[in-house]
DNA sequence: TTCTCCAATATAGTACATTATTTAAGTAAT
DNA sequence: ATTACTTAAATAATGTACTATATTGGAGAA
C-alpha cells in the first residue's frame, strides 16, 4: 500500500532511497556486509579520499549511521563500526521475536486470497531453490517475511523490522545453513502459511514465535562456531 | 546500573551525554517538548545562529536525529521536524506493548528483594504526589518503568524501549491526566507489582500489556481531543 | 621493557563557494 | 479584478578548503 523502503527505526515514509546509492548507504553497506571489520575506525578523510569527495558529507553520513547505531562515536576519537558479535545478534533477534508476531497478527485479518497466493509462491521459490545459493535463498526468504508485514498500519514498526532484518540477513549470508535448519525452514513456513489460511491469528503468532526463536538460536549457535573456527584456525 | 541516557535505536553502551548538553540533544529536547512544531523547516543557517556556532556542527546533529527518525529530509530541502501525531503515537506505543512484557519476564526472574522494594517506593511516591505535578508524575511513572527494564541483558530492546519512552512522556507532559485515568494507573501499577512478588513473569507479562494498552488509548484518545480543540478553539 | 616527549595524524569547527529552491514581484490571460 | 504564469532576486542547502585543537604512535632515554 504505502511505499516500503527507509533506512531509519522511525522515519516517515518520505526518506526514499534514490536510484544512485549515497555515501550513507554505501559506508552502510560496507559496515553490514563485513567489508569494514568490527570496531574498526572510520577516519573520516580515508573515506573521503575513497568516495572522492571532501570530509563533510563523510562526516555527515557517519552521524546519521551513529543515529541508527551501526557506528559508534567517542569524543575527539571520530567513528568505530559497532561490533556485529554474537549478544548483538541476540538481541536483534529477540526483538523481531516480539515484534513480527504482532505484525502477522494485522496480515492474517487483512490479507487477500492474492497475498496468501504470492506468499506460497515466494515459498515454492524458496523450495525449488532448496539453498544452493546462499544470498538468493537470504533474499527471497526476506521477501517471504515483507510479505506478511510491509502493509501493515503501523510503520514504525514495520520499519524497525526491516531495519533489524538488514543486519540479520548480513550475516546470514555469511554463515552456513545447517541440513537439519533447511528443513525445519521449510516445514514452518508452510504451517505459517497454513495458519493464515485458516484465519487464525493467534495460530500463526505462535507459529512465528517459535519460528524467530529457531532462526535465531541457530543464527547465534553458528556465529559462535565461526567465531572459535576464528580464533583457532586449521 | 549502566548509566542511563543514549541517543539511539541500537547503540551500545558507551555514548554518553556529558554534563554540557550537546547541541544534538538540545535540538532533540526542541523537538520532543514541542518547541519546534511538526513539520517545522529546520534551516541549518539559523539554528546556527541560534546555538553561536557554525553550520557544520548543526547539520552533523539533524543527520544524527535522522538517523533516529526524528528529522525527515528531502533533498536540496534540508530538514523537517518529524510530526509527532496521532497515528505515530500510536504506533510507537503499540510497540511499546510488545517490548514492555518481554523486558518485564526478565525482571521477574531476576529481580531481587530490594529491587522489588525500590519498586514499591517509587509508587509510593506516586500515589503521594498523587498527580498534582504532571512533569513530576511523569518522571516518577519513567523511573517506575524503568527500573524494571534498565538491567535487562537486551541492550537493544532497552535503548529501543528508552527512546520510544522519551517520544510518548514528551506528549504525555503536554496533555491532562483524566480522572479515571488515575485511579486505573495506580491499580495496575499496584496489580504489577504484585505480580512480581509471586514470582509470576506471564502474569506480570500480561499485566503490563494491559497497562501499556490503557495508557497508550489514553494518550491516544486525549491527543484527539486536543487537536480538534486546535483546531476549533473557543 | 617502560616511560616521556615530540612529530604526525585525525577530529572538530570556521569560512567560503556553488548550486538548487523559495519568494515575491511583474505580466499576461481569463 | 482575479487568477495563473514567468522570471529574477533572495535564501538555503550542499560541498570544498582551511584552521585549531586533541589524540595517536613511535623514537629515544631511563
Amino acid at each position: 500500500m504505502t511505499a516500503p523502503t527507509s533506512p531509519l527505526s522511525i522515519s516517515a515514509d518520505a526518506e526514499e532511497s534514490s536510484n544512485a546509492p549515497s555515501i550513507y548507504e554505501n559506508i552502510r553497506h560496507e559496515i553490514l556486509s563485513g567489508q569494514l571489520e568490527a570496531n574498526e575506525r572510520l577516519k573520516v578523510s580515508e573515506l573521503a579520499k575513497r568516495y572522492g569527495t571532501s570530509t563533510n558529507p563523510i562526516r555527515e553520513a557517519l552521524q546519521q549511521l551513529r543515529g541508527e547505531g551501526l557506528v559508534l562515536f567517542a569524543p575527539n576519537q571520530g567513528a568505530r563500526v559497532r561490533a556485529i558479535d554474537m549478544e548483538f545478534v541476540r538481541d536483534v533477534s529477540e526483538v523481531g521475536q516480539q515484534m513480527e508476531p504482532y505484525l502477522v497478527r494485522w496480515f492474517v485479518e487483512a490479507a487477500s486470497p492474492e497475498d496468501i497466493a504470492e506468499l506460497e509462491d515466494i515459498q515454492d521459490q524458496i523450495e525449488e531453490l532448496n539453498f544452493t545459493d546462499k544470498a538468493r535463498h537470504s533474499e527471497l526468504n526476506e521477501r517471504f517475511h515483507q510479505r506478511m508485514y510491509e502493509n501493515h498500519y503501523n510503520r514504525v514498526a514495520y520499519k524497525l523490522w526491516k531495519q533489524h532484518r538488514e543486519i540479520l540477513s548480513s550475516i546470514s549470508t555469511r554463515i552456513p545453513i545447517a541440513i537439519g535448519r533447511r528443513d525445519a525452514i521449510i516445514k514452518e513456513h508452510r504451517a505459517i502459511i497454513d495458519c493464515i489460511k485458516s484465519q487464525d491469528a493467534e495460530a500463526t503468532a505462535r507459529m512465528l514465535y517459535a519460528h524467530i526463536e529457531d532462526a535465531g538460536r541457530h543464527l547465534v549457535d553458528q556465529l559462535r562456531v565461526k567465531q572459535s573456527r576464528d580464533r583457532n584456525p586449521g
